[in-house]
DNA sequence: CAGTGGTCTAGACCACCAA
DNA sequence: TGGTGGTCTAGACCACTGT
């Protein structure tokens, strides 16, 4: 059934038909944290090679809907966190009730031509940098480099020891009154150093914000942060309203199961 | 340099290594719409299988820097299109200045218990929803979702012709006053249906947008958006401010050119 | 038709984890 | 040490595009 007859229907590929074999039986027959058989019994099990039932098995990762874990096996992932990011709700990077933020390290230099010019400034001027890591239930959610050019904060106190610096920038932004923020989210993959911070492979999938925060008219701060894609789900709420559930999934599907 | 030291180092993965080396050929040698080599050519150069280049491929087009066209070959893509999502910019669905949205069918019909819950009705209860495509400069980006409680519209026209609907449904909804709006935004990828709307095959990775609308304190609608994540960037500006561009990109390499 | 990317296979070896 | 997922290979065939 459906839009494509029977003939000169273009055959499903494996793969796909196979993730939504295995979709099925998720939803219907396995929970949280459980784990699927192994991969070369799955692939024995739907006759066809491993790498296409890894195939299968790449797509519901990037869905969120499963976690592979070297040496131990293929887990049911959790649903993914509503993480909350607004100003009002999150606070300054760091002003928060959720309070989950850790610092990675601050650093104050030129401005490359890019970043300059994200932030409306000359090339070279100073900007200050705090690297941070965003903890969700105590585990990496989301990295953020929060840049802040020096001519946005005239009453930054003088040198101090390397772990106060990141907090008197960030005591002197909230001071700033923020009349404007303009958003934008993409998708993108964890380099290096972003990966690490997330314990995550590289290329591991993240939905990067980009967040300008204007103050009287003038650009004081530019924020980029990477959400880990397979885990988060960003809500801009201004209101609770509803809880929102996702609307699909169905079905039951038999054909996997732990025992043979 | 980094926290890795050089002894112990865990070899990087030479589907990783490729990527990088291909995104710093991208970057420096290669502009817009232009065609790599094709993918037999490129393996053999590096000296890799086909299936290990295709990996670092796969990586580049889910960052939306290629494109991959069967019969053709692999294009540079265009820099992602900053696509605005807030009510007061694109307006209601469909009533925005950009008027790019084409409506694809209307239908009216109980809610499932998934679809009741998240409007906060009760099962079963009579729901319009909206089907629609979101076009930019002529080609499809996005498509949506619009569900409706009938109770939502007291004063809908009775049963038109069928493309009628549509707009009779939107034409309403305008009238309403919102006073709130609750996003969430994720990853997900294209199922059949949504697939074929945005000429994309089956599991193409695209950004989920949930947005629920409340007026008067009662949910009177809910969108569910997915817009094709390699060639979108969501905006949700407040005010226009400064142009943002991506921070990062760099360097130079050869190895990769056309001719040998 | 020749050339491109898309799918699939069968097998190998490696890195990681728990017992 | 045995089992798991992660990487990589060499080759085959298919589907689509242009000429």
């Amino acid at each position: 059934m459906g839009t494509t007859g029977q003939l000169s229907a273009v055959p499903e590929p494996k793969y796909w038909h196979l993730r939504t074999v295995l979709l099925r039986a998720i939803d219907s027959e396995f929970s949280t944290g459980q784990v699927l058989p192994n991969e070369r019994e799955l692939a024995a099990r739907f006759g066809v090679a491993r790498a296409t039932l890894r195939q299968a098995l790449d797509q519901l990762e990037l869905e969120g809907r499963l976690v592979r874990r070297r040496g131990i096996g293929t887990l049911i992932a959790a649903p993914r966190v509503g993480v909350p990011v607004s100003r009002q709700e999150e606070g300054w990077p760091g002003a928060g009730r959720s309070q989950a933020w850790r610092t990675v390290d601050c650093t104050t230099a030129p401005a490359s031509a890019q970043l300059a010019q994200s932030l409306g400034i000359v090339e070279g001027a100073t900007v200050h940098t705090v690297r941070r890591v965003r903890l969700v239930e105590g585990r990496p959610m989301a990295t953020e480099s929060l840049h802040v050019p020096a001519s946005a904060l005239p009453h930054l106190p003088g040198f101090r020891a390397e772990s106060d610096r990141a907090r008197s920038v960030l005591r002197q932004l909230e001071r700033l009154e923020v009349d404007g923020e303009s958003r934008a989210v993409e998708l993108g993959v964890a380099e290096a150093d972003e990966a690490v911070l997330l314990e995550r492979p590289p290329g591991t999938p993240v939905l990067v914000m980009t967040t300008q925060y204007a103050s009287a008219g003038r650009l004081v701060a530019l924020a980029v942060s990477t959400y880990r894609a397979d885990t988060c789900k960003l809500t801009f709420g201004e209101t609770g309203l509803v809880e929102v559930t996702p609307v699909g999934a169905a079905g039951a599907a038999a054909e996997v199961r732990t025992a043979s």
